[in-house]
DNA sequence: ACTAACGGGACCTCCCGTTGAT
DNA sequence: ATCAACGGGAGGTCCCGTTAGT
């Protein structure tokens, strides 16, 4: 995808319609302009992933440690060489947009807060079933949790280099089994 | 500066031109392009900003956990107010620019070794000043401490919300304290 | 044309748009530049008036030399006026690119080969016909007329003097007519 | 020398100064801009050239023929590889700017002028010495002559095959001998 | 007198969005 | 309703000539 790779700025419509195969016409009759499809690729396609493959696989499940883990290493084996290239798509789109479009910004931060609340609502599942410290607050932990996920992709990203992000995320497991009791 | 908030791609020639009262002739005599323009804002501002604020305040003193988190208030309170509208230059940069061009990506990559080995200097300093744990594997250690660093960063960026900073790198600071004896 | 008065390089794109009244969009959507659209000027009006005016006039009749006088007369005719200030039109781009563009050579060299092989030809069918003398090697006599005429036209051209085109070519035909027997 | 290969329109006053080292202020110290460098090099470079390649060799020894056959020789000896790419300075430059510029236009006329006078009082020589026949008319003669050279160097120059020159300009060959008695 | 630095107009091209015809 | 064709503003770059400083 164009805007992913190229963000949203560098993307061009008729990039677009050539590999899609659509034509203008069709596209501006379903979009206003490029600002439209923009919004509406993070709202439909980079909403869906972060729901599918990071919100979604929290809801099961009493341990929430086990669950990041598995999470992580589902998108590794699933995007793992788009990954170190092209980075998280919905982090790429906020850094990109976010200081120049408000309704960028805004429909990232709704995404942002949906994966997040599904880490912090695991967390604190996971305190009930005794997999997770009591002492843990859990919103600023799945803020951190979050975070340090996205930083380590954009490190791994720049580097191109898969081993970057095991390294890192290593690192992040370690932070995630201190949460245990 | 413009390529900060728009980015490498979103900068305009002609933005820059006015804004530092240059002509199109002086700036095509020093700079071969924008590329090169850009290039060079990565090499010297950029660089020297990762320089000033993240690895020289590293190499002095015997505790680095003191020393990060002195870095991350000078930081916040010198740019707090721009950090959390614009984020970090060199993670916006190589965001944008590591997949397109690989004159970027290297740069980058080059400033993101020095931070991380300043990081992982001090621990390794901080180990044998009995600062930080001996079993602490100081090169993943301070690699997650830089992504993490950028992901609060970013975090913080896309809510606009110096709160989500100060939550979110207070999350990092307890990582820190986890590493001393 | 301007390219023929000013050459492709001193051709301006946007002159081209004002005396056709077109405008940017409808020339970038038919030719992806000002080389692609040289070539194509190149291919289709040049080639035109040179399968016009001295391909096709050869391949009719059994004397190519009054032949080659008649398509002089009649480009003088036509053109007389226009030929001693711009000169040639496949000349002029031939002179102009062949050394800087490989894709201008080829083309003009094409039409080059396609003008003398028609009067080639045109000498071939005179030796049958006993027109022209047996002795004649009718392809090098066919590229040394092609020279002369675009020599002629071109001194002529400087000269800005229809005088000595006449001249000239007057001294070209008495070369032609000693070719009969 | 940018200027035969390019055109004066296509030759950079920057690469100029680039290749002879020279540099901006001691260029426009001597010329008031790059129309008079241009001026400059046809009076005196290319001047040079035609009367000490041309004309020079053709005013001694009383059979033209021969001289024109030596200088010939002479020309394609020293400059052949450079001839069929980027054929004759004096008619590259007459052909491009005389249609735009009539100071370019007035020079290359004085300098085909000399070339042709050249020939021509050769010529004339050459029937007091028994050398040409009497019924010649030298002035026309030596005008298609020149214009046959032009001609040969530019069709070679365009396919930029030596041996395209070689059977032009023997075709011409066969012309001049048949001017003898 | 000589140079580095600069001024600035023009040029080609890109690319988002619209329109006329079917 | 669909699409080829088009409109047109803006962008980056080139390049001739000038100027400030030594």
């Amino acid at each position: 995808m164009e805007m992913n790779r190229q963000g949203y700025q560098g993307m061009r419509v008729d990039d677009v319609l050539r590999r899609t195969g659509l034509k203008k016409g069709a596209l501006y009759h379903h979009f206003s302009g490029k600002q439209e499809l923009g919004y509406a690729v993070l709202d439909e396609v980079i909403g869906d992933y972060v729901r599918r493959w990071w919100v979604k696989p929290m809801q099961t499940g009493d341990d929430p440690v086990d669950a990041l883990r598995a999470a992580m290493g589902a998108v590794g084996a699933e995007f793992g060489e788009e990954l170190v290239v092209t980075g998280c798509p919905l982090s790429n789109i906020a850094q990109e947009m976010s200081p120049l479009d408000e309704g960028f910004r805004s429909r990232a931060e709704a995404l942002f807060g949906e994966w997040k609340q599904g880490i912090a609502d695991a967390l604190e599942r996971g305190k009930e079933s005794g997999k997770i410290r009591r002492d843990v607050d859990c919103t600023p932990a799945a803020e951190f949790i979050l975070a340090s996920l996205e930083g380590c992709v954009g490190l791994a990203k720049n580097s191109r280099n898969v081993d970057t992000l095991k390294q890192c995320s290593g690192q992040l497991v370690r932070y995630l089994e201190a949460l245990r009791p």
